[in-house]
DNA sequence: TAGGCCATCTGGTCCT
DNA sequence: AGGACCAGATGGCCTA
């Protein structure tokens, strides 16, 4: 089957709609599609869609593949079967040449399935980092619901890192004002400050940012996140 | 059935 | 030279 480059183009154009709604109303969407307790601490994780890593594999499938390798599903591995030497160019024709084909020395062969194999490592190692990442953002993990996306997880955490960020501001807003009595003139205490501030915090103003000042910066963010603010800009 | 998401293969580029 | 990284292409699985 040939999908060709409408197919292509199709899911690219896809995917950026999502992008587009994702960074302008991220949590309504992920609530929508990943259930209504996008934003609770759960227990556990790893919904999952069962489909990927079945741990069924083909028994001949790249010996010298790692273990964790052999997780993988057994997808059209073209390693397997020499008839078939991998997916077109974009021109339509095969990525390697007939006559390429026909000739290609064993040693470039085996060379191929040795950065296939590593390739396919790298990936998994890929995924095993936004596995952990799912684990430590907040939605809903239940195997009732599918587990969240690549982007959505990546989307998702960036959300989550600039609330914790807002979060931390206005505790130390508010030790500051109970402080007032006694320090009225150190405005954060270094003890209160101890991640690093500049690093953690993204506005100039620290501790004094408005509400305005945080919901015109984070443009991308959703409106959910700043349903507290009254300082509209 | 179309669309979303994904794993895999592949060639190109950059880095060590 | 070899490995890491990246993006394009392809096809499978799942869901609305």
């Amino acid at each position: 089957m040939n999908v060709g480059e409408e197919g292509i183009f199709h899911g690219a154009d896809a995917r950026m709609d999502e992008l587009k709604s994702i960074s302008n109303d991220a949590l309504i969407d992920l609530t929508q599609r990943y259930g209504q307790s996008a934003f609770s601490f759960g227990a556990g994780h790893g919904a999952g869609s069962a489909g990927r890593y079945p741990g069924s594999v083909g028994a001949d499938f790249l010996t010298s593949q790692t273990a964790k390798s052999t997780e993988s599903g057994g997808e059209h591995t073209s390693d397997e079967d020499d008839d078939s030497f991998g997916p077109v160019d974009s021109k339509g024709g095969p990525a390697f040449g007939a006559d390429k084909r026909t000739k290609k020395p064993k040693e470039q062969r085996s060379l191929r399935l040795n950065i296939n194999a590593r390739e396919r490592r790298r990936m998994h190692d890929l995924n095993d980092a936004l596995d952990g990442l799912r684990s430590v953002i907040p939605y809903a993990h239940s195997p009732s619901v599918r587990k969240l996306s690549k982007i959505a997880t990546l989307l998702l955490a960036k959300n989550y890192i600039l609330m914790q960020a807002q979060a931390l501001e206005e505790m130390r807003r508010v030790v500051a004002y109970l402080n007032q009595g006694q320090t009225l003139t150190s405005p954060i205490p270094a003890a209160l400050a101890p991640f690093g501030q500049a690093a953690v915090y993204p506005f100039t103003g620290t501790a004094l940012a408005t509400c305005a000042e945080k919901c015109t910066t984070y443009t991308g963010a959703p409106s959910s996140l700043f349903k507290h603010c009254s300082d509209k800009p």
